[in-house]
DNA sequence: TAATATTATTAGCCGTGGCTAAACTTTATA
DNA sequence: TATAAAGTTTAGCCACGGCTAATAATATTA
């Protein structure tokens, strides 16, 4: 019934937002043809996981939410299990999560979310999904989003590129740290933000990956 | 190339020793039907991982017995780890691991073993083979084997059945408990053993199951 | 040694999850 | 608004790894 691919289609709607995904997005997104991705699509939608309007688009019932959920979960609190054991770094994590989480049985998920006691964020900061799939409510915002002149704290960076997360580290941008924004620039919406009395600056696709929390 | 069922075939035909590994064997071990498993040794006989002559049997080549045992270490590290970390019983160790071997890349398998600095036995007492297949030369010997009235101790408990280890567990038998071989039924070959002052009878079947040495 | 039982293989089917090429909708553009 | 472009689906192929049923080889035993 379950398989890992089914598994990554559903993960995959669920990030993709949560209605009216298109077929070329999730395929883009899981790096299949747009073929096979319409095919799994009417799979899962036999199997009431997915929501399907031909041509118009497709979105996670109810049942497919939860399952989806249920990786994200497996996926984050495997991240969590391997940086606090073994210190693997924050760019390492996703891809070994990204196997893990489809081996991951009900017993062993319960076993490792005591063992963290029950963390409600990753190494990224990303928000982990309970056992029936709440998400705590969290008041982070997108750093494209912050009004200029505020001093912010860094809460969420992206897991999926290791290279965006190296140039993060690389520039000070971590979790719990305090930036200052300076400024945006009007022609292509990056920011000058001031990290530890250095400038740098962010670019706009870069500042929508990166979530905050306002001081 | 590789895939779970096939890394779970050669590491069954490691299991069942070195050559002439029957078809309804091999197949009864896997749990999955005799032409199931011709089909699977002609593909991995194609490619090089496995010898087969119709109707004898089959065995593993070098470069087939080579991924058996990295199989065999990625399940024993993480049998080991995940006994260290989250503290699982001996029992539910195995089956957590059938499935996590195939999603361990050699990154994690390097961060694990270094972690647990190299061992070289896992928490069955079974020895974990080498980064390169290599395994440490041990003198355990089989229980059934041991000469009557000799002192013993326990160094290898089986891992895949978890009520054979739960009944062990249960009579004493762990991992460094000295014992006493008191006599051997003839009818059944089953023994007589005095672990810490009382008396066990251990079933010839089980006896061939449990290494030691002798002391 | 001939019949029988056991073991192994082959043939052919099925579901899964990829793919390409072609057809069809929808959306954008001239 | 007709045409082109973009997005989506369908049709048909493939490898994988199961299965059953039929056949073939080997081992046992009468
Ligand atoms: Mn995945
Ligand atoms: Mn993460
Ligand atoms: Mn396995
Ligand atoms: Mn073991």
């Amino acid at each position: 019934m379950t398989s890992i691919a089914r598994e990554d289609y559903l993960k995959a709607m669920w990030k993709l937002g949560s209605s009216n995904i298109g077929t070329l997005e999730l395929a883009n997104h899981l790096k299949v043809t747009p073929a096979s991705t319409t095919k799994m699509i009417l799979k899962l939608s036999e199997n009431g996981l997915v929501r399907h309007k031909p041509y118009k688009g497709a979105s996670l019932t109810e049942i497919g939410l939860k399952q989806a959920l249920s990786v994200v979960r497996r996926h984050r609190l495997l991240e969590t299990f391997l940086s606090k054991t073994l210190g693997l770094s924050n760019e390492s994590l996703h891809v070994e999560a990204e196997r893990l989480e489809h081996a991951l049985s009900k017993d062993l998920e319960n076993s490792i979310a005591k063992y963290l006691n029950n963390p409600v964020r990753d190494p990224h900061g990303h928000p982990i999904p309970g056992p029936n799939g709440e998400i705590f409510n969290n008041e982070d915002i997108l750093l494209s989003e912050c009004p200029i002149s505020s001093t912010i704290i860094i809460r969420q960076v992206p897991d999926e590129d290791s290279e965006i997360l190296i140039w993060l580290k690389h520039n000070g941008v971590s979790l719990g740290q305090k930036m200052y924004i300076k400024s945006k620039n009007n022609f292509d919406d990056s920011l000058v933000v001031e990290i530890n009395n250095s400038l740098i600056e962010i670019s706009s696709n870069m500042s929508k990956l990166v979530y905050v929390t306002i001081e």
